[in-house]
DNA sequence: TTGACGATGATACTGAGTCTCAATATCTTT
DNA sequence: AAAGATATTGAGACTCAGTATCATCGTCAA
């Protein structure tokens, strides 16, 4: 993500946040900060931890609390990908649609955005009487490395 | 799901458990019996409770224990809908590759089938490098009868 | 009968996420 | 600047789906 894109982003929840009357504390700047400075998928674990390094005073449950209006906000994206934690990325108010790739032996994640896969969400949905409000495609699969590696390596990282 | 099918995908399961020389214990023969006599999404919850109608003595640990068994065995899959529990669906061996898309606001699940879909999810992992192993196309919509509705009556169920 | 071993239920435990509440920070009105 | 209203906070108790442990039980083969 370019400089600019990440001040933008932050930029923007700040104004999120006054358009909902809600402050601008100490706290939620600290986590916003450490959200719009990385690329990086996170877990709330993580971004508490990363938060206090900037602030030691914020606390798991401003992380908890914070997470959904960065959710709300368009800006960050949750998603489940079947462990028994969130992941969030941060990636996504400039790519509001993309979908992921894991390496179910390596972990490995891979964004892509595919305009052919939207038409037909929509296509699919429209016939069933919905709406789409979001969607979320995961496909599991196994990368080129690993088929190289064969299968008696596998999860050996 | 017809009777035959249903009695067949518990053969299945029981030829499944005995090539892994696993027992066929009264216990799992409930969980079983249970799981196959529905056409209905559960949860790990609920599939206890059911099996417990049929034979009191099964415990949540063997309910716990089976299930990855019955997933492992491709009759039944395992969903995640961002909820912080699991969902498992028991139609799935007829439908291998079906989607969901969930009412947000009546919680209202449709299941479909897209071939297009299928093809497109190869074209684009092929062209990252990734062989598909399984996919999970979730869409959060708003369904035509909430949408009468109107926001006011949303979640009043 | 005996031993090996898979399976079981009860129950303790884990860990992500939520809730509560008293204390504190911030905004508005005067 | 003071006061009142209200949003926000951290600490820690709590929830609850799912996991791990362990002593016991059931089943099979020799």
């Amino acid at each position: 993500m370019a400089d600019q894109e990440r001040s933008a982003a932050k930029e923007k929840f700040l104004n999120f946040l006054e358009q909902k009357n809600l402050r601008i504390t100490n706290q939620r700047r600290a986590i916003v900060e450490t959200v719009f400075s990385t690329d990086q998928h996170f877990t709330a674990e993580q971004l508490l931890e990363w938060s206090r390094e900037r602030d030691s005073s914020v606390s798991r449950a401003t992380v908890y609390r914070t997470l959904p209006l960065l959710t709300e906000s368009g800006l960050v994206h949750e998603m489940d990908f079947g462990k028994d934690y969130k992941i969030y990325d941060p990636n996504y108010a400039d790519h509001p649609n993309h979908n992921h790739i894991i390496c179910d032996d390596c972990d490995k994640i891979v964004e892509f955005e595919s305009e052919r896969l939207e038409t037909l969400e929509n296509e699919i949905s429209q016939n069933l009487g919905f709406t789409v409000k979001s969607q979320q495609l995961r496909i599991n699969a196994s990368c080129e490395e690993m088929k190289k590696l064969g299968a008696c390596n596998k999860k050996a990282h």
